[in-house]
DNA sequence: CCGGAATGTCGAACCGGTTCGCAATCTCAA
DNA sequence: TTGAGATTGCGAACCGGTTCGACATTCCGG
C-alpha cells in the first residue's frame, strides 16, 4: 500500500509538499500540483484513516448508539438508522453503529478510545444511563428522544404531547366519545420511555377537557400477546368506537384482530396511528397516523451534530432542544361514531 | 486525555515498560505492574484507537456493507445485520455499517484507508460490483449471498435449491397438484439476485418430477403493488391450491389478501413461505415456513471472517463456501387440497 | 567463584499522516 | 538597484501507540 512517502518521492518533492499539494493549505505550484497527483494516481494511494486520525484528531467517524431491545419494535428503529446513516455520508462521515444491549459500555468504549468525532444516541430514556458518559466525554452528541435532563446535548423528538392532543381532537371533532389508547409495554416506560406518557398525558388531558372518555392500556410488543391484548380490550369495552395506537407492533397486529372480529374501519371503528410512513406502507397499514418523522429526526440530529464537530457552533454555544410537530397523514380510517 | 507517556510518568516507568505492562507481551515484575495499572485507573486511561491502529495496523473494525435498495424489504435486512453487529462485538469487534447506494465506492473508501480489518458484504448478487474491488483489497471478505464466482472469498447462504425443492416435495406429499410461486421483483433477478432462480429452478425441477403444475411469478417489494399481484395470481389460475412464498412483502401482505377473499389456511389454500422466525414473529405470519437463518448466516460470516483476520486461517487456504440446510418451521398452514 | 541463562527495564525507531518555522526564490514598486 | 512581501518548498517535530535490540541484574549449576 502506497504512503504519502511513496507518493512524494514519485513526485520528486518532500512529504510536507506532498500533503500540502493534496490538501491545498499552503499553495503549491501549478507544475508540482500535477506531479503529485500524478503519482496519487499511479500508486492508488490513499491516506491511511488510522495516521490522519493520530495527526488531526479527527476520525471523520460518528458513533452510532442503537440498542435492539426485546421489548421494542425492532423495524421500527430501522429507518433512525437509515436516516442517520444517510445523512452522516451526505456529510463526509462514516458511521460506526453500537448495538450492545449495554450501551453505558459501548459509548464509553467508542468515546474514550476516539473512534468517532461524535455520537448519535437513538431511543433515549428519559433518565439515560449514558447521559452522564456522554456529558463526561470529549465529543458532542446528539439525542433522538427527550431526556429529563438536557444539558450539554442537542435533543431531537416528535412533540408527543401535541400528537396525543392531536389524535384526541381529531376524533372527538367527528363525534366520538369513548376512545382507547393502546400504549407501549409498561416495560417500556418503567425504563423511561417518556414519550409514552408524554402522549399519553396530553390524550388524557385534552380527552378531560373535551369531556369524553379515555381508556389507556399497555400492550405488548410481540405477537401474539399483543393480539390478544387488543382483543381484550375491545372485549372490555364494547362503547369504544375510536383507537389511538402509540404502539407500532400493535398497529401491525390490528388489521388481523379486527378482520377477526369482522369490524371496518371506519364503519364501526375509527382508528389512528403514531408511526412514520415508510412504516405505513412496509406493514401496508391503512389507517390515518401522526407521521413520526425517523428520516427526519436522524437527519436533524447528525446535521447539528456535525455542526458541533466542525465548530461552526462552539461547545459553550447553547444547545438545542427541537421538536417536530406532528402531522396527521390522512388515510380515511376516520369517521362518524358508529350508532 | 490521557496517554500511554501519562501513565508511564506516573507510575514511574518508560512508556515502552508501560506498554508490555498492559500487553503482557512480556514478563514484567508484580511491583511494577502494579504500579501501572494503578496509574491507568488513576487517569482512567484509555488507548486511542487511531494510534494504535497506525502502530498495529489492526483497527479492531470490521466493515459491514448494506444496501438498502428499493426494491427490496428493509425490515429482512435488518436481521442479518443484527447477527454480524452481535458476533462481532462478541468477538472484539467493532462494526462500520456503509449503507451506500453506490457499494462499489464505499467499499473501496473502507478498506483503502483502512478504516476495516475486513468486510461481510451482504445480499451479494451474482456479478456483483463488489467483488472485484474486494479481491482486490488487502483485507479478507465474507460474504452473504451466493456470487458467480466465488475465489478469494468466503461464502454463506442458504441453500436455496434445497429450500425450492423442499416447498414443493411438501406440498406434494399432501396430495397437491397445482401451485404457485411468488418470487421476488424482476429488478433483483435483474441485478442478480440469482438466490430467486436458484430457488425457483429447483422447484420448477420438482415439479416436473412429480408431474405437478408451478406458476411462477414475479411480485413487488412493496403494498400496495404486492397485494395487486397477489390477487392477480389467484383471479389467473383458480385451480392453485398450495401458494410458495420467497418475497417477503408478499408474505407479509399475504393475509389482508387472503382475508379479503374470503380464504382460509389451510382449508382452502396451503402457505408455504421463506423467511425468518423472527420475520414471522414480527409480521405474525401464520405460515409454515422455510427457515432463512439471517442471525445463523451472519455468525457464520464474522466468524470466518475474524479466522481470517486474525490469521488463524492463511489467506491462501481453500476458501469456504457454505449453505445452510433450510428447515420447515411447521405452522400448520398446509393441509390436504381443497376439493 | 565464575560463566551463561533468565528476567526485567529502557531507549529508540517506527507506523503514516499534518503542520510549524525557516529559507530560498521570485515579483514588483520605490 | 534594492528591499519588502509573496510564493513555494523543505526539514523536523508531533500525534500516541508498539516492538526490537541492548543492557543490567539476578539466579543457577558446576
Amino acid at each position: 500500500m502506497a504512503t504519502i512517502g511513496d507518493v512524494a518521492r514519485a513526485a520528486g518533492v518532500s512529504r510536507s509538499t506532498a500533503s500540502y499539494a493534496l490538501s491545498g493549505k499552503r499553495s503549491i505550484s501549478a507544475d508540482v500540483r500535477r506531479r503529485v497527483e500524478e503519482a496519487v494516481r499511479d500508486l492508488g494511494y490513499t491516506p491511511n484513516a488510522g495516521a490522519r486520525a493520530l495527526a488531526t484528531s479527527q476520525t471523520m467517524v460518528i458513533g452510532l448508539l442503537a440498542q435492539f431491545l426485546e421489548d421494542e419494535f425492532a423495524p421500527a428503529m430501522l429507518q433512525y438508522i437509515q436516516g442517520v446513516a444517510n445523512t452522516a455520508r451526505e456529510l463526509g462521515y462514516d458511521i460506526l453503529l453500537v448495538t450492545e444491549v449495554d450501551g453505558t459500555r459501548g459509548l464509553r468504549r467508542v468515546t474514550d478510545s476516539r473512534m468517532v468525532d461524535g455520537v448519535v444516541l437513538l431511543n433515549v430514556a428519559e433518565h439515560d444511563d449514558r447521559l452522564p458518559i456522554l456529558r463526561a466525554a470529549s465529543q458532542p452528541g446528539a439525542l433522538v428522544g427527550l431526556p429529563a435532563d438536557c444539558t450539554g446535548v442537542d435533543v431531537f423528538d416528535l412533540d408527543f404531547e401535541e400528537a396525543g392532543r392531536l389524535m384526541v381532537d381529531d376524533l372527538h371533532r367527528l363525534g366520538h366519545r369513548e376512545l382507547a389508547l393502546v400504549s407501549q409495554p409498561e416495560h417500556v416506560i418503567e425504563r423511561g420511555g417518556a414519550y409514552v406518557w408524554r402522549l399519553q398525558n396530553a390524550a388524557a388531558e385534552a380527552a378531560r377537557v373535551r369531556g369524553i372518555t379515555l381508556h389507556a392500556i399497555f400492550a405488548s410488543a410481540h405477537q401474539p400477546d399483543v393480539g390478544r391484548e387488543l382483543h381484550d380490550l375491545l372485549d372490555a369495552h364494547p362503547g369504544v368506537t375510536g383507537l389511538l395506537i402509540n404502539n407500532e407492533a400493535a398497529a401491525a397486529a390490528l388489521p388481523t384482530v379486527l378482520h377477526a372480529r369482522g369490524l371496518s374501519v371506519p364503519g364501526d371503528l375509527s382508528v389512528i396511528g403514531r408511526y412514520s410512513d415508510e412504516f405505513a406502507r412496509t406493514f401496508s397499514l391503512p389507517y390515518s397516523s401522526i407521521e413520526s418523522a425517523p428520516d427526519r429526526l436522524g437527519r436533524m440530529a447528525v446535521r447539528q451534530l456535525v455542526r458541533r464537530i466542525e465548530g461552526e457552533v462552539g461547545p459553550d454555544e447553547p444547545h438545542v432542544v427541537r421538536f417536530v410537530s406532528p402531522e396527521l397523514v390522512d388515510r380515511r380510517s376516520t369517521g362518524a361514531p358508529r350508532r
